[in-house]
DNA sequence: TGATTACATGTCTGATCAGGCATAACCTGA
DNA sequence: TCAGGTTATGCCTGATCAGACATGTAATCA
């Protein structure tokens, strides 16, 4: 695992071990906490090209500011399932999301 | 919306209004039901392709079968994020469930 | 400077999901 | 038919996440 990457997810919360292994989490769980963050990136770039705000977004999605800044920061607590929804929210199609994660590694760098 | 994709939906616990139209679901909603409907399928491909039973993947996910046999009907209260967990543990890639999610309007016909 | 707007962060508490367990249903082979 | 293995379904209770609210930070502009 890369230094930067590594950063990142500690920024984010994460407990990442030093040795460049995870701390508790599994192959599957390091997949999905990548993906989380990748995400949370995507949705930021899909709002503010739809020129929403934090807030605009959080009243379409039916909950508040903090939980979408709380997404696109990829913080612990953060479910895809609410990510995905507020993707849709902010324009993104089904392609549009698959195509995204599909580049996942090349941006994770 | 077509009838085939409502009886799904219906079969899966998901109120679908007689008239075409989801009941209380907004648009995103639908479209994260659907996703699920459709990863749930794509998880009982890997399994079975991985010779996996739903109790032998429950162990590696640290889970139960019960809970995996839910994840793959789509049964309300399933998330994305043991969804995509599961995935991963049954040996799907990054891509090919971004390759699994692009396909997702052909094969859901 | 003060006001405004947008975003970040922390903490509550009710809502939802998690695993575990029991048990029913379903196959398939003997 | 029965037995064994696999999957489906329902319920319970602890764990986790949800929206909400308050507050902090940062940038912009009159």
């Amino acid at each position: 695992m890369n230094s930067t990457k590594k950063k990142r997810l500690e920024a984010a919360g994460w407990k990442v071990g030093s040795s460049g292994e995870f701390l508790g989490l599994s192959p599957e769980e390091v997949e999905l906490v990548e993906m989380k963050l990748i995400l949370g990136q995507v949705l930021k770039r899909y709002r503010v090209r739809g020129r929403l705000t934090q807030e605009a977004l959080a009243i379409k999605l039916g909950s508040s500011q903090s939980r979408v800044a709380k997404l696109e920061s990829g913080v612990r607590g953060a479910t895809l399932d609410l990510l995905f929804r507020a993707l849709f929210a902010s324009g993104a199609t089904t392609d549009d999301i698959a195509r995204e994660i599909r580049h996942k590694k090349r941006r994770a760098a």
